[in-house]
RNA sequence: GGAGGGGUUCCCGAGCGGCCAAAGGGAGCAGACUGUAAAUCUGCCGGCUUACGCCUUCGAAGGUUCGAAUCCUUCCCCCUCCA
């Protein structure tokens, strides 16, 4: 039988770790992280990973499950996930899925496009080639296999454009038309979503903290230098700097910026951060559930949730 | 005290008689998102207005001009250099 899922999404600091840790302990549940940067080793304070003291009262799963110059992807986390939720479910236990990675979220509930992943090969080839004919030239080229995805795509949108042709180069398939069939109507798991969603000021607030403590642990300092000695030795771990805070404290150690102005960014690039999760998660999910949490109601209500599932 | 340089819309910063509510960037607000997603991209961003448009802005006060952020005068601040 298919687990059922408690799936807990919201923005970066709204307190989804604590909460699914709160419920996993109540619920004998194990945790399933849906993280894009909590995955990767090394990088914990950074990515506000869940601490050594919260894993071991609840048991989490997909964190440090890769190097910083590997590169996951939401197909990849989706196979990770459904193998991690049949163990667990195997041992008799229930999921919770906690994460804010949207589109890997609404991946493993919905399933994607059955279509081949990225192919080093063809990304190489299309970086010749935007150096030598410009983005113009290849969303015009876009236009000419598959015109419905060229409208829906900006001609500034690099990644998009370079996917769309991606995917009609591989499977010599229309993007636009696989998108209009599969059309996330798949159902993979039952699930349950409970979206944290703090007042603007509160996020506001927890996000300033967060960063400023982030700054004086020296935690982020720490994970930073690691990190830079790493993309000495090891091609491709420099993308990991792209992950927020660890860049900006780079170009301070770096004499770059001071260190004030790399928290403000920092500080600055979480709320945008937040913002587009909200937008994502409101969209996805509709009305998220009042603030404060109320975990004892939403333990309850999930409990009996559970039950439904075992019952049928 | 003397010689220069400067004060521009939330911030930085262009503009230097009309095409200026004022480039560009940042921040902020809203949005998009099917294998890079903490990525990538879009719109808005002085006030009022659905809009045409109207009103208030470029340190302050006067003045020149059909017309000034841009020219002149005085004043107030700031920075550099000489004393």
């Amino acid at each position: 039988m298919t687990p059922k899922l408690l799936v807990v999404v919201g923005p970066t600091a709204s307190g989804k770790t604590s909460l699914a840790c709160a419920l996993a302990r109540e619920l004998g549940a194990e945790i399933v992280s849906a993280d894009s940067q909590q995955c990767y080793r090394g990088l914990d304070a950074g990515t506000a990973k869940a601490t050594a003291a919260e894993r071991s009262a609840a048991p989490h799963h997909l964190l440090d499950v890769a190097e910083p110059e590997e590169q996951l992807d939401a197909a990849r986390f989706v196979q990770l996930a459904d193998a991690a939720i049949a163990e667990v479910a195997l041992c008799g236990k229930r999921v919770i899925v906690a994460g804010g990675t949207g589109l890997w979220i609404r991946a493993l509930l919905r399933g994607l496009l059955d279509v081949p992943g990225a192919s080093a090969g063809f990304r190489a080839r299309f970086r010749r080639e935007l150096e030598q004919e410009g983005l113009p030239a290849l969303h015009a080229r876009l236009a000419g296999v598959d015109p419905d995805a060229a409208r829906a795509i900006r001609p500034n949108d690099r990644v998009r454009i370079e996917r769309a042709l991606e995917v009609h180069a591989l499977s010599g398939r229309r993007l636009s038309e696989l998108q209009r069939e599969h059309a996330f109507a798949e159902e993979r798991y039952p699930a349950r979503v409970v979206q944290l969603l703090p007042p603007r000021e509160v996020l506001q607030e927890r996000i300033a903290r967060r960063t400023r403590a982030l700054f004086e642990s020296g935690a982020l300092e720490r994970e930073t230098r690691w990190l830079l000695d790493r993309c000495e030795r090891v091609p491709g771990a420099h993308k990991a700097l792209k992950i927020i805070g660890y860049g900006e404290m780079a170009d301070a150690l770096a004499g770059r910026c001071t260190r004030d102005e790399a928290e403000e960014r920092v500080a600055a690039r979480t709320r945008q951060y937040a913002k587009r999760q909200r937008t994502w998660f409101t969209k996805e999910y509709g009305a998220p559930a009042g603030w404060p949490p109320d975990a004892a109601r939403l333990c309850a209500e999930a409990a009996q949730w559970y039950e439904g599932a075992s019952k049928r």
